[in-house]
DNA sequence: ATTCTGTTGTGTTACTTTTACACTTCTATT
DNA sequence: AATAGAAGTGTAAAAGTAACACAACAGAAT
């Protein structure tokens, strides 16, 4: 290296360093917020849609029901963040998560200005057994959610309205059940959701002509009647094939 | 008022304000980020989907381009800095605003944490002529941006693809059209968004069955051949009787 | 074992929506 | 007057959706 490419180098080095020093000083004028995330975790138990609450642990919410939420570490990405707050409570990794939406109004938390990110998890009651029941930590009936601190009830609303509509685009609601499933256990998962009823026929023939579900050969055996088929869902066909959206219609 | 019942008052209150101390003790120590929002600024010219860009300030980022942001002020919700952003940059008020998305990798801000919320707007580019003109304001083909900063490629596409989902669902895409418009410019705009072919005389009767359209009577006059009608949308109408989603389809 | 009850499982038809496709009309240009 | 280029229009085949009824089966009660 010669020297006038040795003292360019070191021109170009302070200029780096110079710039960097510029854009430090510029997000130091930036006001900063607190910010949390709060995920939605939703379950389906009963035949009906649940969603995991708690009680809040402030005074000031006295018996008011809270999602499971909590600040965002420094250098942690939201999305980690959720999954840490579902694995913390839940003790649950490797399940659906979705950033959903960002609620910002100034006075939504009472201790200041806090801004949430809300994210959308769908489980299986079943499978998932709650481990630590602090703040009594309870699946709530989706539709007689209320009493709910900060803004929680209207996230709620929002990421159920939200859950209503993926559910018709994705397979999410697989997420809710047990790995093996009978058509019936399917259709009441929709029904459930989507608060409508559905024609049972219509509704199989759609399934199986997705053709992503798989005939595991078995059958209910917890049913007080005729047992149905279980099946499978092809997750991994469903990922290649699925449809792609090309319809104007609204 | 009894004496015993405004002793009950006061002690009321000072539970309220304990419990008010407890909230704002909770919160100051939350860490704290600093928050901008982003806003995608699409519009439609020459039968080209654009984005409205910038030259970066930064020397760091030098030559490169950035989408329209700023930092969130102390208690101003995002929606509201969005459209600020909006108001500062293109002079406009009343245009379709929607947040997309946020994003939080803990390095995407060379100067530190910085956590930034996407907002995608439409906007006629005729109708709204860049008054500021600052650091190269220009209108970007969309497919041919490149050479961002921070992670504003891909803000850039994340929207984009928001965008063309939108479009089957909604009819966003006529905020990026005059007020009034003929079916080619309308078939244009899908076509270029979409990237995708259509059927002229599908897209014509889709559109007609919809009954959103209103005839104005008028025709072309800027064009070198046969002009065509000029159609305004029905908004309302279209409020009223939007679609309700139903079918199962994935 | 027989009967009763409730659920599973299946097929057809009418209707609606989507797709594919070609020719005439109109305006401006030459 | 001829030409070029886009506007405007209809139909038939195919695919998808919606409405609807009955036999097969398992468990429970008798």
């Amino acid at each position: 290296m010669s020297s006038a490419e040795a003292i360019s180098g070191i021109k170009k080095q302070e200029d780096t360093n110079n710039a960097l020093e510029q854009v430090q000083q510029l997000v130091e004028t930036y006001p900063r917020v607190p910010i949390t995330v709060d995920c939605v975790i939703f379950g389906f138990d009963n035949n009906e849609l649940k969603v995991l609450l708690i009680r809040s642990d402030l005074e000031m919410f006295d018996g008011k029901w809270t999602l499971l939420g909590d600040f965002a570490h420094d250098d942690e990405e939201l999305d980690d963040a959720a999954y840490r707050v579902l694995r913390e409570r839940t003790g649950m990794r490797d399940v659906y998560l979705e950033q959903v939406k960002t609620f910002s109004k100034p006075h939504r938390h009472p201790g200041g200005r806090v801004i949430t990110v809300a994210y959308c998890s769908l489980l299986n009651t079943e499978h998932h057994a709650l481990n630590i029941l602090d703040n009594e930590l309870h699946w709530h009936t989706v539709k007689t959610a209320c009493n709910m601190a900060f803004d929680h009830k209207e996230i709620l609303d929002v990421c159920y309205k939200w859950l209503q509509k993926r559910m018709l685009e994705h397979p999410l609601g697989l997420n809710l059940l047990p790995e093996k499933f009978s058509l019936r256990e399917l259709q009441n998962l929709y029904e459930a959701i989507l608060d409508i009823k559905l024609d049972r026929r219509n509704f199989r023939k759609k399934f199986f002509s997705m053709d992503f579900l798989i005939d595991t050969g078995e059958y209910e055996d917890d049913v007080h009647h005729r047992p149905g088929r279980l099946y499978r869902f092809d997750f991994d066909k469903y990922s290649q094939n699925k449809k792609k959206w090309t319809g104007i219609e609204f």
